[in-house]
DNA sequence: AACCCGGGGAA
DNA sequence: TTCCCAGGGTT
């Protein structure tokens, strides 16, 4: 650190106590409103994160009527939000606590981090928030400001990067408040040292950054290029059977695991839509399936590839339905569709039905 | 080390 | 469009 390291923390922490949002996590101490919020915002805006966090946290206000639910009325209240192994993790480790640690959360960040769920980042982040354990964390807001901070021209997502930059968090923590210290590096990453276009000029640390210093603050930190992602084109399903309509239930484990939705799969080259709507039927719901009309066409992108859907209308005999692509069907009314959790994707068509 | 896992807002 | 976000888990 430049002008050192004390004068550094005075300066972080004197921009924070005067700057920092009024987020609603900050305003307690309890383990499971900070566990909740930083499982909730991994990889997750604050503003996006916010609302779920206070419906969640009405839903299930405790860790006790966490753990008692229902993974589907987890996974309902996390509908939209993605990453849905975040939910179910979350709910594991609800029981978890309940059942082994007496209702309680451990101190100590590395038993946190034998939670499922609970990685470096969020058992450094539970560790040093709710209990003042001076631990450091370091998540893509802090991976920033110290790349500009220490003018680290290797690209961040490389896994030696990876551990320079924790063993620079370690060295740079406040050990006298490690959580305001912690959420300090991330706010002035979100709010100042920002990706494009960092506010230097308003910066509490500019005369600490040696990017600036240097000019190189547009610059770094470095990245690696990512690869391109596939697109799919797939087709939907929606087979009606008087005001009923057939949903099935993904699989646990996996892509949008436990969420509910109307059966489909990609278009396989030789095909056509309606083909590939009859296969579905044959293939994996052992059901006659009678193509109709084109409901809608639905553009979506996952993480790691993008997709077309084509909905279509279909009909079919009311039939005994054994698949391995979901563990359970149902035939539901769409004033019912609310009690389910759906993939995005869906409900951009849902309101169509 | 590479890959898998969502969704949305900003530029 | 692309980028990136209070990351974690699996192979």
């Amino acid at each position: 650190m430049r002008h050192g390291r004390t004068k550094f923390h005075a300066a972080l922490l004197q921009w924070y106590d005067a700057e920092a949002r009024d987020l609603p996590w900050r305003r307690t101490q309890d383990p499971y409103c900070i566990w909740l919020s930083e499982i909730m915002m991994q990889q997750t805006r604050i503003d996006q994160g916010t609302p779920y966090y206070e419906r969640f946290l009405k839903r299930f206000p405790d860790l006790q009527t966490l753990a008692q639910a229902t993974e589907e009325a987890v996974l309902k209240q996390w509908e939209g939000l993605g990453y849905y192994s975040r939910a179910r993790n979350l709910y594991r480790t609800a029981q978890i606590l309940t059942d082994q640690y007496h209702g309680r959360f451990p101190e100590s960040p590395e038993v946190l981090q034998l939670l499922p769920g609970i990685g470096k980042y969020t058992a450094g982040a539970i560790a040093s928030i709710a209990f003042g354990v001076p631990v450091p964390v370091l998540d893509g807001n802090i991976k920033r400001v110290l790349a500009r901070l220490y003018a680290l021209v290797e690209s961040i997502d490389l896994p030696a990067t990876d551990k320079r930059l924790w063993e620079l968090a370690a060295a740079t923590l406040n050990v006298k408040r490690p959580g305001d210290h912690n959420q300090a590096m991330m706010e002035l990453g979100a709010r100042v040292c920002i990706p494009a276009g960092p506010l230097c000029f308003s910066c509490p640390v500019q005369r600490h950054c040696r990017a600036f210093s240097a000019s190189l603050q547009d610059t770094l930190p470095h990245r690696t290029p990512k690869k391109v992602v596939p697109h799919h084109e797939m087709v939907v399903a929606v087979i009606a059977n008087q005001d009923a309509y057939l949903i099935g239930k993904r699989p646990s484990q996996g892509f949008l695991g436990g969420l509910w939705e109307f059966p489909g799969d990609r278009i396989q080259k030789t095909e056509g839509c309606e083909d590939a709507l009859r296969r579905i039927g044959e293939e994996m719901l052992r059901l006659k399936v009678v193509p109709g009309g084109l409901v809608a066409v639905v553009r979506h992108a996952y993480t790691h590839f993008k997709v077309t859907l084509h909905v279509y209308r279909c009909t079919a005999v009311k039939r005994r339905i054994c698949s391995d692509a979901h563990t359970e069907y149902r035939w539901v009314t769409p004033d019912s569709f609310d009690q389910y959790p759906f993939p995005a994707g869906h409900h951009k068509f849902l309101k169509l039905l």
